[in-house]
RNA sequence: GCGCCCGUAGCUCAGCUGGAUAGAGCAACCGCCUUCUAAGCGGUAGGUCAGUGGUUCGAAUCCACUCGGGCGCACCA
């Protein structure tokens, strides 16, 4: 059982008495933040002073009375203006600790109430290379549903394809005009992905092109409208800054003249792009037409996208392997595309949605923007298909929860989308958007590569993969004896390479922008997944070297004694997962699983130099320190599992 | 113009919805391998939590304003 919560439920007895309300009061015991201090901790006197009319010190006291947690702590202290701490007695830690050591899920319970959740995550473009935007969706979906499920959730994670969209349309013209035989001959897929890139190369040129006069025209007016309230301004504050946000706007206009000037000449730089053009004019529409076709049913580009979309999903589906991602579900958008008339016609009908300027719209308040659910054109948007995958997953899926694992630029889209939702009748579940931030390069900027194009994930994991074995290597050639073989190599290299990534990005706050940067992932000091790793890979020699059976260690009872501090921390470490994974579910943050495991690894290190298994002072306690070592490695897989992250026996 | 987010050590980031002298990792400097994997361990140094004002027993955290940065804002998803 939770242990945090195993303390709070004795203070919710104690409370009980005192005051009408204790759930907030409960919220402020928390492990203590300094060791000095116990283990927990306990904030609710301060605030409680002024509404019990006694001074917090006497509160505290009156709560400790009340208490009823002799068989866990030592008894409780009172500090500074009112704070009590805790610190657990050492029996009740090795007690715990013994019964965690024979337990499969280490002492975590399944909840008691389970739900239906369904994540929405990872959602790549059939047509474009997934890259490291997905990846981010991915990692961090992939991780929620491992940890949901593990906590005895009912979980279907849902890989929302987008393979029905406007860039289907490109590839389809593509395919029809522009197409290389002999290159789709040799790689169907990447041709496909080079005539998507080709055509929304070009389509991107015409439009910049038409666009640029009116962009030219706006910095234009802007600077004159500088130049003349510059004259004008004196030393008037509100002027002044008047002035500072025309300069800001001016800046801003530039900056798009600017861009839509290196698109333009990137392509006219290349003759072979300009003739393209030339001969292609008016891409985007054509392009478009052929999603409308598509859409329409029309035969031909029916009878295309069945034969293009089994390939591009198998391209997706190696790269999930070699990230070992699985998905439950992986209905793409085109799968809601029989529903999407209904969707529009029954918002209609419950006067949500209204015609406005040629679109069908959901105006939702406090949105100046409209959600669009068909466009002029007749066409169905992503938030038609949206909704109609809502239903689906309230209705068929019977979902209570539904999150969606999308960039936190999106977060628009998604308030609306859920507005309209339960506005539309889908009441039963709760729907939640867990955002991240965007994937950043060194200098700050969305991460690309030099020549600007949005990096692969085929390339990333190669370049992941390459590194680490690279690193792999080293550190065996440094042995006297080295430890591996040359597949073991490659497949310890695998595991850290893609522990590596994942790590990195799952112990950044989720909705935080995150710097990616190879030297820090794959470093071989410090808190990376390696670390963790490495724990583990240690625990195994000790189980190696002294020839020990793991799988009896606890067949003749498992007594746990707690003779040194480091011994203490680990224990009361392991004692602490299900915290922590509580903590993760509480609002789906992985750092929080993270924290702990490099908290509990670090734990073990320390124990690990200090406290020598083969040389302990006494069989019992060499064989407890044996069980903690067991546990301790059953915690660390089983954690990096729940992040999708592997361990090797050697490394 | 409207809306959302961010500013914490040289760098990358935590800080658990207001609690004790603000924490990690990296980088820097100093130590530790005749002992279970040194991808490790111990130590030192490093901060006006962007700024100002407010709320109160108490603020990195809440409110207001200022400065600086990012991102969204009809018919791409």
């Amino acid at each position: 059982m939770n242990l945090l919560n195993t303390v709070r439920d004795r203070f919710a007895t104690a409370l009980s008495g005192m005051v009408t309300d204790v759930a907030p009061l409960l919220e402020m015991i928390r492990p203590a933040q300094d060791a000095k201090f116990g283990d927990f901790q306990a904030n609710f006197a301060m605030p409680l002073a002024k509404q019990l009319g006694k001074p917090p010190r006497e509160i505290a006291q009156m709560a400790i009375d009340r208490l009823q947690i002799s068989d866990l702590c030592e008894p409780a202290e009172i500090a500074g203006p009112g704070f009590i701490n805790l610190r657990l007695r050492d029996e009740f830690i090795a007690r715990r600790i013994s019964q965690t050591a024979g337990d499969d899920r280490l002492g975590v319970l399944p909840v008691s109430a389970p739900r239906n959740v369904v994540v929405d995550f990872s959602g790549p473009n059939v047509a474009k290379p997934m890259h490291v935007g997905h990846l981010r969706s991915t990692v961090i979906g992939d991780a929620i549903c491992k940890t949901l499920r593990f906590a005895g959730h009912h979980v279907t994670g849902d890989n929302h394809i987008g393979d029905w969209g406007t860039q289907f349309g490109m590839i389809i013209y593509g395919y029809r005009h522009l197409r290389d035989d002999a290159a789709f001959a040799d790689n169907s897929v990447g041709e496909l992905a080079r005539l998507y890139k080709l055509v929304n190369t070009l389509s991107d040129y015409q439009n910049t092109v038409t666009k640029l006069p009116g962009l030219e025209e706006t910095a234009a007016t802007l600077r004159t409208q500088l130049t003349e309230q510059e004259v004008a301004t004196g030393t008037d504050e509100k002027a002044k800054k008047q002035l500072g946000a025309v300069r800001k706007q001016l800046a801003a206009a530039h900056d798009a003249v600017k861009t839509a000037g290196e698109t333009i000449s990137s392509v006219e730089s290349n003759p072979v792009l300009l003739k393209l053009s030339q001969s292609h004019p008016g891409i985007a529409r054509l392009a478009r037409d052929e999603t409308v076709k598509l859409h329409a049913g029309d035969a031909e580009n029916n009878r295309l996208w069945n034969e293009f979309l089994p390939e591009c999903l198998e391209a997706l589906n190696r790269i999930y392997q070699r990230l070992g991602i699985e998905f439950d579900l992986e209905l793409g958008e085109s799968y809601y595309n029989p529903m999407l008339a209904d969707v529009v016609a029954s918002l209609k009908i419950k006067s949500l949605a209204r015609e406005s300027a040629g679109a069908t719209c959901v105006f939702i308040e406090g949105n100046a923007a409209p959600f669009i659910v068909q466009k002029t054109d007749g066409a169905f948007t992503y938030a038609t298909t949206d909704l109609a995958t809502i239903q689906y997953r309230c209705d068929t899926l019977k979902a209570a929860e539904i999150l969606y694992v999308v960039d936190k630029r999106q977060s628009e889209h998604f308030q609306q989308l859920f507005a309209t939702a339960t506005l539309w009748g889908m009441t039963n579940a709760r729907f939640q958007h867990v955002a991240f931030g965007t994937v950043m390069g060194k200098d700050g900027k969305p991460y690309k590569t030099r020549s600007g194009d949005t990096v692969g994930l085929e390339s990333l994991i190669d370049e992941a993969l390459s590194r680490a074995r690279r690193i792999v290597d080293e550190n065996d050639d440094r042995r006297e004896m080295p430890m591996l073989s040359s597949d073991e190599r490659a497949t310890v290299a695998e595991i850290v390479g893609i522990g590596g990534i994942k790590y990195a990005d799952l112990h950044h706050s989720r909705d935080s922008d995150y710097i990616f940067d190879w030297d820090k992932m794959l470093a071989t000091t410090g808190d990376t997944a390696t670390y963790m790793q490495y724990a583990y890979a240690r625990i195994c020699g000790i189980f190696r070297k002294l020839d020990i059976e793991r799988n009896t260690l606890t067949s003749g009872g498992s007594t746990i004694l707690l003779m040194t501090p480091e011994e203490r921390r680990l224990a009361l470490q392991l004692l602490m997962f299900e915290t922590s994974i509580d903590g993760l579910l509480q609002d789906y943050r992985p750092h929080v699983l993270t924290s702990w495991l490099f908290e509990t690894a670090d734990a073990f290190s320390k124990f690990y130099d200090r406290c020598s298994v083969q040389d302990a002072e006494s069989k019992e306690l060499r064989h407890s320190r044996l069980i903690l070592c067991d546990l301790m490695a059953r915690a660390l897989r089983t954690g990096l599992a729940l992040l999708g992250i592997q361990v090797a026996e050697v490394m």
